[in-house]
DNA sequence: ATAAAACTAGCACGGTCGTGCTGAAAAATC
DNA sequence: GATTTTTCAGCACGACCGTGCTAGTTTTAT
């Protein structure tokens, strides 16, 4: 039946949106049904448990990373564009209200066994993945010279990111996004043929 | 009266190496007290209030930062070698068990305001402070160039700490050292006379 | 040794948490 | 339009939360 997926679907974004500022345990359920105009017991009913509820925060949080960071990426050239292009996407991402949830659930779940800390690392996997794998395409076009360690360039690509976010939204330093491109550049040149 | 203090400072070693863990929000005074051998009441009377422990808990736990890593660091000769140094220290740091509190913390009050929050930020700031003011020491010593802009490198150096604390604790990357150190040295070579 | 101060266990409070049953309303199916 | 299924509010539960009072013990100071 349909009407309930809708409003599944509409939970859902609350909850994410509501747990990029509380994190995921601080997401509770009796707040978010507030948050959503319904009973505790209405939208408990949507999730069997609250872990399920976790799982598909982070689940729902995937999809717009890869609706709002991954695809448009792709749709650009391959090689540094590409990259340079994921690299602004997911500084955007990062100014979303309340945060980036992937970071969040890091920090929740990195010493906390269990499902949502086996869907965490996967789910950061995938995205260390992905910048591997655009790096590659560089220097599959010639971009960057052969035998580049792809893997030695996401990490440190992921590390601009990382320290871009702290910066901007820690510390609200303004001159956090100049000084990541800036790294962002002088690492592409030191890899360039 | 010298006991109480005495057992504050216990308490407090206790709960910095739990909200490792489980973070200073997921930190509650009732497995505390049951982690110290101690009463709720018995933990509750030695601060006013759980603000006042989670407080309590990152000054303590800044202390020990200096003592692990910025104080080790100031005993090396200036320059690039205790550039080096702070980092080597600083990695060790993340190792601790649980993580590091100052990114838990972070991650937990970037948007909640209070006086958490002003102290997460007051410490952060400290810590990015050092690494510009010991990357100033390489600049003064003449092993940096001229003009070198030291809030650029501790930006990057501190990229290259959180992508490797990133990449060893949550995903067990055994070659993220060897990748941070890697580069560490490119950024080194980069700005060296 | 005695008085004063500090420490801490016991206990109870109001509140919120996750969970789950029950029954009525609403929607989908026929 | 009747029936079956789904959706959801009401309500209650046990557990744990932070807080704080009281009383008794232990430690310090005199």
């Amino acid at each position: 039946m349909r009407k309930g997926e809708l409003t599944r679907q509409a939970i859902l974004d609350v909850a994410v949106r509501m747990a990029r500022y509380s994190g995921l345990s601080g997401l509770t359920i009796g707040s978010l049904a507030a948050a959503a105009d319904m009973s505790k017991s209405g939208v408990y009913a949507h999730f069997k448990s609250k872990e399920a509820l976790q799982l598909a925060c982070m689940e729902r949080n995937a999809e717009q990373f890869v609706d709002e960071v991954i695809r448009p990426a792709l749709a650009k050239p391959r090689g540094v564009t590409r990259l340079r292009a994921i690299v602004e996407y997911w500084m955007r991402w990062y100014a979303h209200p309340g945060g980036c949830l992937f970071l969040a659930a890091a920090a929740e779940f990195d010493d906390l066994p269990g499902p949502l800390h086996d869907l965490m690392v996967t789910e950061q996997r995938d995205m260390l993945d992905s910048l591997a794998r655009i790096t590659a395409t560089a220097v599959a076009e010639g971009e960057f010279r052969e035998g580049t360690d792809v893997s030695q360039v996401a990490q440190e690509v992921f590390g601009i990111l990382l320290s871009y976010n702290w910066m901007s939204r820690i510390l609200s330093n303004p001159d956090a996004a100049d000084r990541a491109w800036e790294a962002f550049d002088r690492l592409v040149d030191g890899r360039s043929n």
